[in-house]
DNA sequence: CTTGACCTTCCCATGATGGGAAGCCCTATC
DNA sequence: GATAGGGCTTCCCATCATGGGAAGGTCAAG
């Protein structure tokens, strides 16, 4: 089938599916004699396996990870486990550091009153920071 | 001052002061006679308000908002609420997001044995997707 | 006079995705 | 046969916020 069936069949886009292969995510298909990419089922199946996985948001880079082990007969379910966990703990941390901003908004947001008047906490918030040096906190590479 | 000491006083790294300045979110400051840069403690000001805005998720186009209204000394602070409270449901809408992820993946997780024998049932899972179209959900731009 | 620490501008990279142009191929319709 | 439309190809650009680094100017201390 044509990349466009491909794309329906799988939920992934076109460009995305021309963008992982380029990446080197998936494998160069065979091609038609107008030079048209074709895909089989099983391509179909990986398209879908990738989706999956980045609905579940593992990056491109872990699911290249999971998408070896998954074709890989031999693997260790616990290298999967450990792909998934290391997942699962930076979810957390990006939760709980949201989760901090929207403490923080909330209480600014109920002593503003939100009316025609000008005096405002949450730009006193901003404003006010007294203590400028912080350490920005790095992301997985 | 020059844009190190800036840099310092504020927390925000010189290569972001002068990125600021040039997509307009700050203006372009005084310049001393070798062209460095020159920093008031006004500027300054300016630049820790913004760390602090980002620091709480505000993109930099919430944070130009934000900051106008700063300097606005007639507005209404119901317009700070209401970028606020924008702010807030996008964040909730995402840590509802990630939280439904990690979710799933505590699930499967907890069903993997995680040691040597090759059967797991994350794999099972993003091998499993038999519904394919799913629109994906947009960001705010 | 050299060294090192600043500063300047300019270009490139990130991650994952979309937009769009220019051009080829095929089919259906007039 | 000509044309219109839709699908495919490659290529380039944009996003968002940030960092890396090169090439070169400036300044102060040794």
């Amino acid at each position: 089938m044509n990349i466009g069936e491909a794309s329906k069949a799988s939920g992934v886009s076109s460009k995305m599916i021309r963008y992982y292969e380029q990446i080197g995510l998936i494998h160069p298909t065979a091609r038609s004699e107008n030079n048209y990419r074709l895909y089989t089922e099983d391509e179909v199946h990986v398209l879908r396996f990738i989706r999956r996985a980045r609905s579940l948001g593992f990056s491109l880079e872990e699911t290249q990870k999971l998408l070896a082990l998954w074709q890989d007969k031999a693997r260790e379910s616990a290298a999967v486990k450990e792909v998934a966990t290391q997942h699962i703990a930076d979810l957390e941390r990006r939760i709980a550091e949201m989760q901090g901003m929207v403490k923080t908004l909330k209480h600014l947001s109920h002593c503003c009153s939100g009316d025609g008047r000008p005096d405002c906490p949450i730009l006193e918030d901003l404003a006010a920071s007294a203590a400028p040096p912080v350490k920005p906190t790095r992301r997985k590479h």
